[in-house]
DNA sequence: CGGTGTCCATAGAACGGTCTAGTGTTACTT
DNA sequence: AAGTAACACTAGACCGTTCTATGGACACCG
């Protein structure tokens, strides 16, 4: 489909230019093509000009296959998500993340190879992109504990940032928010308001973070000496409403749940409905990764804010450090903060 | 800076393997490499099976810049979205249609170059992208009337599909939603509850699609003697709200209100709150591109419901249809179809 | 035995750039 | 005037594949 016209020499050969037909246009050889569009000294600026306006009659772009060819630069980082198609449209996290990539990336006029797949194909994708040099390096996300892809992406030298803690990195480089510290703020709010019953619904316990939010969680309710209970959900709205339900249900029922993100949260005011308690009167959310969600529901909801947005243009920042070898790139990132808002209040008495 | 070993043949060379690599070890030419790894005739099975062990000791995988150079298949197909990043993440509309690409992508192991950016510079990315030859062809997305890429691209012979009504498309194929029939189909349902005004919150007004539904809107209204008001916001919640302000401050406020996205219909329950109004009796809400966030509110929202994930698919599919020169690619989507909620009721008398 | 296929395998030319090593010209030094 | 340095530009190798043309080996046929 499509018939369109192209512009007049393309047209004429039935195929796009290359830097020969510039070349020839401007009355110079390749390598003086070469050498004008990377502004590299040795062309008069005459020439240069000449060169320049030859290129854009031809409407001509370098090949980035033939220069990746030789210049061993693909001006191109991958991205590889593993969750199913449905959470990932309703999770704001991981569009804001891309965007931060992006705010990276953009400035260098690199892109983003992306890949939504199963969790086993991982490995396999990134193989084949580093291996098939297609990317410069890779964001790895998601983290399990002793995650499979660590060791095998290690083995084959690929270039890459992990997105959790250190201790879940192996020999990469990571950036991370500080869970624990985090989990701790939010459960001091909680118990500074007066609660003494708390539970927190976490995502899958496979996932690096979760454990480290878990341990924490476990740590400063004992040390505040509250009554502690943790759910496992999935991120998913049915998970996280199950979740919260099985907590609403037991004898000493908790007076505030913490989420391990913000449909989970934004569920959880549904089942608050569902057993007649309100919020924050009866019961207290609080919820993470504040997303514009929290603000749109009624009561508002409090959540752990975290920068997205930032924090993917970190991580692609230190990719790039990784990239060009440099050292010490690791790092945490901003650690998330409390916004406390309509959801959270002093337990009834 | 993952120190990391290598296989032991790259790690000895200090870099991938190649073709000629794999050659070697198998003791054949690279042209029987080639042959082998593509499952083509030409070589025998003992061969074929030696080169392929060769080629996995050494964890080689066939480079695709080098192969797009001959073989003129980059593999990739190009998305470039113009929205705010902040925007972008609460919408789960891309996420989800980035999922249905994908899901067709996976299948032919091509993947997706995607790029967020200012909605100026989209004709440059495009133009970089196929001239530079780093993808096979591109989707366009969010069409706006009289949208200057169509002629610009067209131009440049980028093999492309359109989101978006025919009329909307120029030369190219396109894939849409019969975004008129949804709308006639949503203002029949709230008349037939009994509703006499009506409004509707579009997105901006630039979109080819707003036109398409406001003129829609206005049609059907007029047709069914409806009084009708349409006011202008851009998607977000923020202007979602105001807009659903304006609306219920004029003196014959409407019964109810049609939204172009669920955002702004899950702001307008905020709005009703503020108002006193309680949804439905007061005041009944009809999202658009219903997610599952119209099933987390309270009460949940009804919505005309489209199958994003699919549409996705679909013009993926209809993509590779123009790249291999099929002709009739361009086809409507499935509908939008109309999934009555607990925010749609007759109008209190 | 020469002719004709068939099958296996290879040589070598693309593909479209980048980059190094070089040539030729001019200007400046001594 | 010879030497040299700076500059403008080019030839050609090279990056890692794919693909076409071709060659050799072997079997079958008349």
């Amino acid at each position: 489909m499509c018939h369109v016209r192209r512009t007049d020499a393309t047209a004429a050969r039935g195929r796009k230019a290359t830097i020969k037909d510039v070349a020839a246009r401007a009355g110079v050889s390749p390598s003086a093509v070469s050498i004008a569009l990377h502004d590299k000294p040795g062309v008069s600026a005459l020439t240069k000009e000449r060169i320049l306006r030859a290129a854009s009659e031809l409407g001509w772009r370098p090949n980035q296959a033939a220069a990746s060819l030789s210049g061993r630069n693909v001006h191109t980082v991958g991205l590889a998500i593993a969750r199913p198609a449905r959470m990932l449209g309703l999770e704001p996290f991981y569009m804001e993340f891309i965007s931060g990539i992006e705010s990276v990336l953009g400035r260098r006029s690199c892109s983003l190879l992306l890949r939504l797949i199963e969790a086993d194909e991982e490995i396999q994708v990134h193989r084949e992109w580093w291996q098939g040099g297609r990317v410069n390096g890779s964001i790895l996300v998601d983290l399990l504990v002793d995650d499979p892809r660590i060791p095998a992406l290690a083995e084959i030298g690929l270039p890459a940032v992990v997105v959790g803690h250190p201790s879940l990195a192996g020999p990469f480089a990571s950036v991370w928010t500080d869970d624990a510290a985090a989990v701790v703020e939010a459960v001091r709010y909680l118990a500074a308001l007066g609660h003494r019953r708390v539970a927190r619904v976490s995502g899958p316990a496979a996932l690096g973070h979760s454990v480290i939010r878990t341990d924490a969680f476990t740590a400063v309710t004992r040390e505040l000496g509250l009554e502690a209970r943790t759910a496992v959900a999935d991120f998913s709205a049915d998970q996280g409403s199950r979740a919260c339900r099985n907590l609403l249900l037991a004898p000493d029922r908790p007076t505030a749940i913490i989420f391990d993100n913000d449909i989970m949260a934004v569920a959880a005011l549904g089942v608050a409905g569902e057993f007649g308690l309100s919020v924050p009167e009866d019961l207290s959310l609080l919820a993470w990764d504040d997303s514009q969600l929290c603000q749109l529901t009624r009561p508002t909801l409090s959540a752990m804010q975290h920068d997205v947005f930032s924090f993917g243009a970190e991580v692609t920042h230190a990719l790039f450090g990784v990239i060009n070898g440099e050292e010490h790139v690791s790092h945490p990132a901003q650690s998330p903060s409390l916004i406390p808002r309509a959801s959270t209040a002093p337990p009834r008495r």
